[in-house]
DNA sequence: AAAAACTATGTGCTGAAATATATCAAAACA
DNA sequence: TGTTTTGATATATTTCAGCACATAGTTTTT
């Protein structure tokens, strides 16, 4: 496969990164409460790696963060309630950004 | 890996399955329009595999599903929408359940 | 400026995903 | 009933994720 999905993968792999960071993680600790090794989640955030569905499960669960299947039509009404009351993005001073350091409790 | 990951792989891939056959469309249908071959989409939706991402994100797209990651906080939330206005399990009368062949407008 | 922490990248190896193709059993239907 | 459709499986081959390990390059800290 040549990638004609690859932005799409990066879409994904960016929300990793995202999450990473939010929870105030290097790579080096994602690495070992996940399991998965520093140099592939560079690899990863990087979108250089075709992931497979375990990792990026692993990696999710880790970093509290769900992987979720929606209906294309429900996604702006999903959106407007993940951005308004959660905030995914690195922005100022939103509530989940300043909530970052909740451990997971799975 | 030897998947402690393994029924959340089968949850999402169980969302294919449900998504498909909502769309009404045989496994060979699937395969011809995301390119994925009907072997390989049989063993997807037995989860008999670990699929790659791109793989997963190519018959989400042509089932006009859409990945997203979302806070584990937010999944609550997030369910009762798609869940409410859309229904996404084989149940009786749902709006959604009818309205299956809307084509993808990608 | 030096040290320390962090991220990116290189190499080599193994195993499994992914592909192509064919076929079988079981439904669906004519 | 026989015929088509559908989903599951088998085999063989190719490709690449994932790993370990090392190290280079970058950013942050002191």
């Amino acid at each position: 496969m040549v990638y004609p999905n690859k932005y799409r993968i990066e879409h994904i792999t960016d929300r990793i990164k995202d999450a990473r960071r939010r929870k105030g993680l290097s790579q080096r600790e994602l690495s070992e409460r996940s399991g998965v090794p520093q140099s592939h989640i560079s690899r990863i955030e990087n979108g250089a790696v075709d992931l497979r569905l375990s990792s990026l499960i692993e990696l999710a669960r880790t970093l509290d963060v769900e992987l979720l299947m929606v209906p294309r039509k429900a996604v702006p009404a999903v959106r407007s309630i993940v951005d308004g009351r959660f905030r995914s993005e690195g922005e100022s001073g939103a509530s989940w950004a300043l909530d970052q350091n909740e451990e997971s409790d799975d």
